[in-house]
DNA sequence: GCCCGGGCTTGATGTTCGTCAATCGGACAG
DNA sequence: CTGTCCGATTGACGAACATCAAGCCCGGGC
């Protein structure tokens, strides 16, 4: 395993802040793969041996029920993911897939699990970590149970722009059928949708989305910090706990 | 504050586990108080300074969005609620309200933190709480996205029922226009729902719940460990983890 | 006893959304 | 270049669901 790569890896929020006996234990079992597009990492309710670091590539979560599918999230680097199942040595709750090729870090669950209970700075990590997704989570429900589809759309659009630098013009991330499935709809559906915002200026092209009257958008989605996460995606931010704290910052860490 | 209520608290899985130091710590700067029913104990988006534990009583955990209201989850004693918001000093996202007179435990937001990271153990078991949480969330999540509505209620009963002890017959725990906002529906399709689930054997009288065919009910339902969660309340499993783990138990943290 | 209010139910109606089917268009292999 | 595949789109239709508007039931207050 390569120093470039483990340094990404101690650089997490994650990680940042336990000892190096820690880290070092962590790592020396830890082993890096790359997989092909399309590769199952896990299926859900199969018991989970590692916590996955996505260093490079794309991955979907999803869950199954009654042969329906549904994105949970889609992840891009440097995440971490199924940590919740690490922790209490469960099965996973949902299955992981890769989107694209990609480089995953692999480290094994019950050093975690042991090494947690000797550094309580890197237990202390783990339970914002897991604070910070179980936030993203109640968000997704409320959006989920809040909105409907042209809103939650609406809403997608305005976010993806701001994590993508502010530009009126972006990209979206993922296919569109995967992209419906995170929004809850069909991928027909998601083109009704796309092409019933051309009347809040909304313009798209293939993947390439314009945003032409931003104030007229946002009057339709009504974004909401208790929803939607706005914070850039930028400048080394990684970890969910720490995407959870802005605009606040670490300041707030008074004793008082 | 009396000492039955510290042994309750001492007992959950949240805090079994830690140090005496910690407990006094923890409690020392705690108050116990009793709200009538209806009371607003946190808006979503104020800044949280407690942790609150349930004693007695009964919360609603509930998200609003654009005049819109939908619950979260409901609550029963004994439980912790805003532990995220907690851990990452952060504003809620939800707002909670008493459902019924409930005796609340407030222990201080800034104690938590700063005992977690000097005590490793506490930080494990909070950690493990979280996971517990989130992975709550991930079930509710999936329920939503991929289950219609007849078939949320119908598992919601199933659910209901083995956690009541899995008598035919068992009572519904709330008022009906909270459980359909918690199931993600109107109470008149609640009340459209129920009258359909007649034809799977369920008889609905008031609050009390009678299903008189389970197999047919479930072959509607089909209930699926990934989501529902069907561990029956009793003997004291108090804690979100803990459920979690169910029905693997504690045996599983082998360090193989 | 009576009235009143709130929760629940029931029916009628419209909106949203999913499903089915056909078509379009670009990527890629032959 | 051409056929094929797959995702995206578009239209027609039906199912699921929300909304609006009664009416019912039961319990509390007078």
């Amino acid at each position: 395993m390569r120093d470039v790569d483990l340094e990404r890896v101690r650089a997490l929020p994650l990680f940042s802040d336990c000892s190096d006996d820690t880290f070092r234990t962590l790592t020396a079992g830890a082993f890096l793969q790359r997989f092909p597009a399309g590769t199952t990492l896990l299926l859900e309710g199969d018991p989970v041996d590692f916590l996955y670091v996505l260093l490079d590539g794309v991955v979907e979560l999803e869950g199954t029920w009654n042969d329906k599918e549904t994105t949970l999230a889609i992840l891009r680097p440097v995440s971490t993911f199924i940590l919740a199942a690490v922790v209490l040595d469960a099965d996973g709750l949902m299955s992981a897939r890769t989107v694209e090729r990609s480089d995953i870090l692999m480290l094994s669950g019950a050093a975690m699990r042991r090494v947690m209970s000797e550094d309580a700075r890197f237990a202390v990590a783990v339970a914002q970590e897991m604070a910070g997704c179980y936030r993203g989570l109640v968000r997704s429900l409320k959006n989920q149970k809040l909105r409907g589809g042209l809103e939650r759309l609406a809403n997608y659009l305005i976010t993806q722009r701001l994590r993508q630098g502010g530009e009126p013009t972006f990209a979206l991330p993922t296919e569109k059928r995967m992209l419906a499935s995170l929004l809850g709809m069909t991928p027909e559906n998601l083109s009704r949708s796309l092409a019933a915002l051309a009347d809040y200026g909304v313009e798209v092209n293939g993947p390439s989305v314009t945003i032409t009257r931003p104030a007229v958008l946002e009057r339709l989605a009504k974004p909401d910090p208790l929803i939607d996460n706005h914070q850039p995606v930028s400048g080394g931010v990684t970890g969910k706990a720490q995407r959870e704290r802005w605009p606040q910052g670490d300041d707030r860490t008074h004793a008082a």
